[in-house]
Formats: structure tokens, C-alpha cells, sequence
DNA sequence: GTACCAACCAAACGTATGTTTAAAACGCTT
DNA sequence: AAGCGTTTTAAACATACGTTTGGTTGGTAC
């Protein structure tokens, strides 16, 4: 049938375990057999491996920057907004409303940890090419909301921030495994993520 | 010879491939090669990959964490330190006073980078045994720097530095480089964990 | 000089990987 | 139901990997 799931398949199976494992780590065999589909159908419907990669990033990053994009739209219309409001646009956009988002993009960070440390350098220069415009267009409202801040000091500060985002984001089990072992305190990923913002937020102002 | 650099020079190359290019993307052959060493030199002295990659780490981080250990202690009894001092303190020892010891900090934070992404559990363990004294008397000496922060929210807090740090420092030379083309200006590694410092100060505050 | 031992080396081993092949199964149109 | 393009399958392929082996050094002690 031309309307196969299989390619579906694949992919939620290659982000999970890309997640898990990393990228080299996984093998097709892993992916393939988690899929429950057959190894040859990876280089049948993608052609590779690393297009596979490039694959998952595409059908979580596309639509996310799509409505990324379209929100920033409207923001820059309204005259721009306020740290907060940018910062909380971006973040309820990835972790949504319920949970199961929230999980989502936990499992998709944890995938950018990765493409970031290790040289995936296909996929990063895949991510500028696609994606930078939204990024650009992010840090031009940053700005506007900050213009005492010099424009390279303020790209240096959104890389500090995205390094805790991506990394609190990755090890977020083992955050939860220490604050229970240290603490004695189950805390929920919301909470980290909300203690995030304010964090994130500070941090840009200087 | 009982006294041959062999095991230096596998060091040596293993830092610096492990660091650019991941654990499992990088090959002994690739190792032993750069190193000018036979293959199976790495099995003779070190037992296997994994025991290699726990040496690499082991190399660099007994002696931080001793100098660390001893400055830490001197904080102590001296009644404490602010923020500044304490984060000055392990980022004057990490980064040293010439421009090597920065360089080799780069690799390392790089290779922690990598750890941390990575599935490498047995890695993880080994660090949290090994170096878990030295960073919980950081986070005890923090602690006193800002008493009015929960020691839970602090923690949080400190992770979320270690993040904008090692993020910072694993991707330097694409940040340097985006500097270069987006900004035209060609910033120093220096000047970037310059203005890491403050950033981190600030987020500890809140 | 010979016996010894740690260090080194070339070669091979077994295995796991990404990829390719050629045939089979399937779905749709005619 | 026959034909056709797409999808799926089992099997094989070539390669790269970590590790092991057996033998060769070169220096040291007796």
C-alpha cells in the first residue's frame, strides 16, 4: 500500500533510542526491530542512516518552528513583547499543555544534546540552513526587548541559556534521581522546567 | 622499557579525539595511529576502550579536583567565600593562567560534554564516586554564599550553570565561528568564558 | 652468555555494523 | 484475473571494530 505506517514507525522508534543511546550507538537492527519492521526498509524509505537523523529532527523541528514562526509573526505586529512573554511563547510551544508534549520534547532535547556534542556536522549545518531564520528572528525581538544589551553579548547569553535548556532537559531523570537520593524530594520535571524560566530570564538581563 | 611514554602518548591522542570527535565515533586504530603506537598497545595498558576512556577522565580530573579540594578548604576555614570568589576560584583553576591550560579545559569540558550526552553509565558512576566529595563541598561552601537560596533550588541552580558552561565550552569554535560571520568579529575563547562568569553569578542569585 | 620479563608488534579472530540484492508479497488499476 | 509499480522480506555483502594471539624485541640480573 502506498499509506504504510512504516515510515512512522521508524521514525518513533529511531527518536526514542537515538535519545537513549546516541547516535553511533544505535543500531539500525535496534531501531528496525523496535519498529517491528524489517532492516532493509530504513535505506528503502530514507536511503541511510544519517538521513534517518536528519529525518527525525525534520518531523519534530518543522512543525515546531512553523508555529514558532507564526507566533514571533505576530509578536513583531504587536510591537514586540517582554522577555517573559518571548521566553514563555517558545517554552509553551515545546512543552505544551499536557504532559505527554512535555515528554516529547524532553526525548527531542536530549536528541539535541547529541547532535550538539557529537560531530553530527551534516546535521548542524541541516539545522542552520532550515532553521536559523526563526532563530534569527527569536534573537532580533530579544532585542528590541533588551536593547541596552550589545547584540553579540545578548547572542553569547541565548547560547548560555540554551546549553542549561539542553542540558537540564537531557539528564532530567538523573536530576530526578538526585534530588530523590540528596533531598528526599520527588520533584516533577514541570518544576524543574519551571524553575528554568525565571533562570533563563535573569540570565538575559545580565 | 619499564619507563616508556606509550601510555602518555595514547593519552595524549585519546583527549583529543575522544573530544572532537565522541567515544564510540572514535576508533583505537584511529587512537594508536595518532598516538604512533602499535593497536594492541591500548588493550596491553589499559585493559580495554572503556578502562581508556575512565584513565583519560582520571588524568585530568585527580589532579583539578586535589588543587580544587585544597583551595575549597582553605575557603572553609577561612569562614567562607562569596560567589564571586568561590566560581573565580575553580574558574581561574580550571582555565589556569596561560593560554594552554585553557586550551586543554576546552578539550576536557568538551569531552564532559560527551559524557554527559552519552549512555555512559559506567562513566557517570565512576565520576560521582570518585568526585562527588569535592562538588558537595562546593555546593555546602555555595550554600553558605547564598544562604537565603533552598538547597534544593540551589542545586538546581548549580546544574544549570554546569550546563551553560559546558555547552559553552564544547561548542567554542562554532561559536567563534558564527561570531565571526554573523557579527564580524573575531572573539577570543578568553573574552567568551569571561562573560561566562557573570552569567553565572547572576543565575546562582536568581 | 644466558635466562628472564615487561614492552612491543604484525597478524588474525570473531562480531556487529550499514548497505545491497533479488525475490516475494501486496494493492491498485484495467 | 492479469499486469504493474510499490513495498516488504530474508539473505548476503563488505567493512570496520575491539580484542586476542604468538612471537619478537631490548634491556636487566645473575
Amino acid at each position: 500500500m502506498s499509506q504504510s505506517d512504516t515510515v512512522e514507525r521508524i521514525l518513533d522508534a529511531a527518536e526514542v533510542l537515538f535519545a537513549q543511546k546516541g547516535f553511533a550507538e544505535t543500531s539500525l537492527r535496534a531501531i528496525t526491530g523496535k519498529a517491528g519492521v524489517n532492516l532493509a526498509a530504513v535505506n528503502y524509505h530514507f536511503g541511510s542512516k544519517e538521513a534517518l537523523i536528519q529525518a527525525v529532527f525534520e518531523r519534530y523541528l518543522t512543525p515546531f518552528c512553523q508555529a514558532l514562526d507564526a507566533k514571533l509573526q505576530e509578536l513583531e505586529q504587536a510591537g514586540g513583547a517582554d522577555l517573559e512573554k518571548l521566553f514563555g511563547v517558545a517554552s509553551r510551544l515545546a512543552l505544551g499543555s499536557h504532559g505527554d508534549e512535555a515528554r516529547r520534547a524532553m526525548i527531542f532535547f536530549r536528541l539535541a544534546g547529541q547532535a550538539y556534542s557529537q560531530p553530527q556536522d551534516h546535521l548542524r549545518a541541516y539545522l542552520r540552513e532550515h532553521y536559523g531564520a526563526v532563530f534569527r528572528r527569536f534573537l532580533a525581538l530579544l532585542h528590541e526587548a533588551v536593547p541596552d544589551v550589545p547584540p553579540l553579548e545578548l547572542f553569547l547569553r541565548v547560547h548560555f541559556c540554551l546549553g542549561a535548556v539542553i542540558f537540564t532537559l537531557s539528564g532530567m531523570e538523573s536530576l530526578q534521581t538526585i534530588s530523590k537520593k540528596d533531598f528526599n524530594i520527588d520533584i516533577t520535571a514541570a518544576r524543574i522546567t519551571q524553575q528554568l524560566l525565571p533562570f533563563v530570564v535573569g540570565g538575559i538581563r545580565g
